[in-house]
DNA sequence: ACATGTATTTCCATATAGTTGAATCAAGGA
DNA sequence: TCCTTGATTCAACTATATGGAAATACATGT
């Protein structure tokens, strides 16, 4: 085995990204000593990042000799890139039309960076009083998803080889979540065919879930967009009922 | 003259974050090039700033040897603030009931790092067709507008007294906007007396904002609420029912 | 009030990591 | 084709980030 042959040092800049993204939704407040433990750092340099960061809003450290948050400026950033994003603006009208037409809940996905996640960046909410609540920015595993399946159905097929090699083993959150590359590839296949991707209690018992590409001017593949409910709600026919619609909405 | 005493020097994390800062709404594509006049750094040094962005989803590269582009990475860490943020999750509900008994657009704004500026980060929009619109994320001088006015007459006198020395001038956008600090003193003094600021075309011609400070647990003033209309359906007893309105909503 | 423990903050010498200019490479236009 | 523009790579130089230690502040318990 070679020695990574570019080492991925860690630049100050690293460091400093690090110590934001620590602040996941489970920590909201977290102080020096505790970052230097998490981040592998001295405090004392820490410190001196903590300090950047704070002049610039990107954390914020309510009292005094306290601990930090996340800053505000993090905030108004993301409200750039949504304000920027062909696909979020353009694809809005769609998850509007869909979330008329079913009462369910939609959701928009796109591939993260490593394309082995997907992050959902729009959702509309369910008028159902029973609905799927799933955060925006969220991340989870492509493989297990509806929203994931499709978007590796698109891909690069080389980039897809990298990325889950033929006998590698897949992490699995039900019974019936796909565990394998090979009934991945299987099953990837089958959505190219048909155009659309089912993930029915794959990720979640209880959760049904209906995906297909969303395409920008291009026809080139950007995101994905489902609509999901509830198991119950979502029989055989309701699903093939919302299959329709989604062809109707998504090809106008 | 004296070499600054404590010239807050650029680390390598500021240049980072000026490089992800200059994305604004104008600027959706910039090249290293271009990026080096901006800032004033060597092309060799912002490419390898650049890299370690790209590496970290901070920006993105849609292709090889082409302009860069804000990443995804921003928005996700954007909901992470949003999902972390108390006065935003606790704020929607009030939001959407005065959306509901107003009709008209609705905004929460924050003070941002500075002070003297106002950051809107909720909104929901009017019913009606003609209707007020400002981005979430923007950014806007404090002391022309009504969100702006009730968070200064509610910020610590003697950090006020800094930001707005006695006879300093401030920019205005209409004829009406408040041009000097003291009058500005006066105003907000008014302010804090009846419990909510008025902005009536100080702003923008044609446009009536109302707006409120909204309260913590403590009661303390951590944002402020507002209710935004065109002119000529805001008249003096429209204005005076949505101010009835807004004090039952927020008060309850 | 005082002592104790814990956490943040400051300081400084040193090695490291960032900066720079020059050379190289790729793409688009004339 | 050549030429221009802009991205990328490289290696020497030096400013800068690092981490040890000490100072400071705060909370808790005695």
């Amino acid at each position: 085995m070679k020695k990574r042959a570019k080492a991925v040092r860690q630049t100050s800049i690293d460091v400093a990204l690090n110590m934001i993204e620590l602040f996941s939704a489970e920590k909201r407040e977290l102080g020096i000593s505790e970052m230097s433990e998490l981040l592998g750092k001295k405090v004392s340099t820490l410190h001196r990042t903590a300090t950047v960061l704070k002049n610039r809003g990107y954390i914020e450290q309510p009292i005094k000799r306290g601990k930090y948050r996340l800053g505000l400026k993090v905030f108004e950033l993301g409200c750039v890139y949504e304000n920027q994003s062909d696909v979020m603006k353009e694809a809005q009208v769609r998850l509007q039309r869909l979330a008329e037409a079913t009462s369910e809940t939609i959701n928009l996905a796109v591939l993260d960076q490593g394309m082995r996640e997907i992050a959902y960046i729009l959702k509309i909410d369910s008028s159902h009083v029973v609905k799927t609540d799933i955060q925006i920015g969220t991340k989870l595993f492509a493989h297990c998803t509806a929203l994931g399946k499709v978007l590796l159905a698109h891909l690069d097929q080389q980039l897809f080889d990298g990325l889950f090699p033929p006998h590698s083993e897949l992490p699995t959150y039900t019974q019936k979540s796909i565990s394998t590359a090979n009934e991945l590839r299987v099953e990837l296949a089958r959505i190219r065919e048909k155009g659309f991707a089912l993930d029915v209690e794959e990720f979640r018992k209880e959760v049904v879930c209906i995906a297909m590409p969303y395409r920008d001017m291009n026809r080139k593949v950007v995101a994905a967009i489902s609509v999901t409910g509830p198991a119950y709600r979502m029989t055989p026919a309701r699903v093939e009922e919302v299959t329709r619609i989604m062809f109707d909405v998504l090809s106008s």
